[in-house]
DNA sequence: CTGAAAGCGCTTACAG
DNA sequence: CTGAAAGCGCTTACAG
């Protein structure tokens, strides 16, 4: 491998020129950047990323934590960040939390962070005190995405989870429907998760609005997977006289309850309407109705509001984004049998 | 930050034992171990990634490329590599190549990758041969999954695409089907893209075994997700009479399909049979007949093979695995109409 | 605008 | 089993 005296040393000049030409510095000649140039081209060099850490205290990485990726919100985030990053020079290192708690401990665990990555991007991932106590202390630059935890001093780009759960129930009302069951995400599984508890609370502020009471039977909680929707809609089935509408947490939940429900001999939207939120690749596909949430967008403008401060700039934008929804009808809801 | 210095005149010991004491290295009496453990634990001590990589040559990482993160397959193989790797103590950096022929070329260059990372794993990743060249020239360990590049020395993760292809043709044909259609992926986009070539062979070799000659006619190319396929789909409409059957290289596509072909007044499978190809999440959900192949599988047996010349062990499994496929017998399929 | 020198925080022969 | 010292390949004040 070339090093930097190698490149040094052809295009005679110091080590530390070397460096600064490479790097863009302005305090370099035209004339000798262009050497410096030519000659690392010609050897066909870069810096060793180890070395440009070690030495300049800056790891050029930004740590992704996402609960899973195989989800399509999350994935979605990771794609549009990882561009975004990439251009701006920032390799992307990838945490998955999968199930595991323990997992979940040893990855926000101060130190390992703070030498790993010079900033840090939270994607719906709940924080303990402990665990915000920590990155407060560490001043990591971050961002977070969706809900999850509040990071004092970071900016964070999100839905208004409250509103699209209100606007997706408000729709459900609207077709004419009285008794509409909720899918929600497991709150208590993943502490203080709160784009669970707002979806939640959106439904039940519909409900009540339109002067109806939230019935707990008609409320169950499940992951936030196909499967999970589809367990949740089973057992929503053996507590009795099925809803007429379902409003599930996410399209990937929705989906879920589509397919059983259609499995169970329901029709939907004839005997069962069905909507979702996210606007999943595959919502169009299947004719599910939703409330649609920009995943792209969201992983690009939190790249974006990383990328900022870490270049020494001022943020460009305010510290806290709300991104729009829309309703998007399709074929899965309709109005009640007996509406 | 607490460096080596603080830990080793906690414990008082030299800064190499802690060093050695942390990694486990067997030449550290018990005793002097427990102290520098117990040093480190007290002082919250973790090694600096940068200097570690520097001073011992090993980064710690492993640099995994996919096509697109946000398609089943490779989130899925993502997914299940990070958890092995990270189980191994490793970080994943994630090369998300996206549409970008620059982005390619910049990622896989070599100076790139070969000072980032310990090891790479390609994901249906194709190359040039240069890129093949310079790979073999850096001896950097690697993995290759699915198909793609075959790396000369690289052990590799896959199925047996002729086969599974065949294998879907061949129950489409088992159904009594004579106009059997195909979504093929894109062959031109992605250089001598294996993945693409090989569903297609079997698509053509299933025909002929059963005394069918290929129509050009039913042999749509398209880019391998759902849109791709509803596009493929409606390609196919517009060519005049339609087929009684459409095999999908993917199941992404597959849905695209089937979705494209209800909205155009047709039923599957009453008029229109589809059959797609990997098992994708939703393909239980919207009742799709597909062959199955392991995808989190293919991630987890990729990071072990990886794991283990990096440990300096033996490779424990040989250098090629196919991995089983299967079919899964849904609603999408049933004999042609007039069959 | 450029260079000599120190230093970033570890690991690794080399000795003992 | 342990330590002193060199070295990994850069970047950064400091001088000029």
């Amino acid at each position: 491998m070339t090093k930097i005296d190698d490149v040094a040393r052809l295009a005679r000049v110091s080590t530390a020129t070397v460096s600064r030409a490479l790097r863009g510095l302005p305090t370099v000649s035209e004339s000798t950047r262009a050497r410096v140039l030519a000659a690392a081209e010609q050897l066909g060099y870069t810096a060793s990323p180890s070395a440009s850490r070690l030495a300049g205290g800056r790891t050029g990485t930004i740590a992704v934590v996402v609960p899973q990726i195989t989800r399509w919100f999350f994935g979605t985030v990771v794609d549009a960040a990882e561009e975004t990053l990439r251009e701006a020079g920032y390799d992307l290192l990838l945490y998955n939390l999968g199930d595991q708690e323990s997992n979940r401990r040893q990855l926000l665990h101060a130190s390992n962070l703070q030498k790993r990555a010079d900033a840090l991007m939270l994607v719906s991932t709940p924080l303990s005190e402990a665990e915000l106590a920590t990155i407060a202390q560490l001043r990591l630059p971050g961002v977070t995405v969706s809900s999850g935890a509040a990071v004092p001093g970071w900016p964070s780009v999100r839905i208004d989870d409250v509103g699209a759960a209100r606007a997706a129930t408000a729709h459900l009302l609207s077709l004419g429907h009285h008794r509409i069951a909720h899918l929600a995400g497991d709150a208590s599984a993943e502490l203080s998760f709160t784009t669970h508890i707002d979806r939640r609370l959106g439904y039940q502020q519909a409900l009540l609005a339109a002067g109806q009471k939230p019935d707990p039977r008609l409320d169950v909680e499940a992951q936030f997977t196909v499967d999970g929707g589809s367990q949740a809609t089973l057992d929503l089935l053996s507590r009795g006289e099925p809803p007429t509408a379902i409003f599930a947490a996410c399209d990937e939940m929705a989906m879920g309850a589509m397919s059983t429900l259609r499995s169970a001999g329901l029709r939907v939207p004839q005997d069962v309407s069905v909507i979702g939120l996210d606007d999943h690749d595959l919502a169009a596909a299947v004719g599910l109705t939703t409330v649609a949430q920009p995943a792209a967008t969201h992983g690009r403008l939190a790249a974006g509001l990383l990328l900022d401060p870490l270049a020494g700039r001022p943020r460009a934008t305010s510290a806290s984004i709300i991104l729009p929804t829309r309703l998007v009808v399709r074929e899965s809801t309709g109005p009640p049998r007996s509406g």
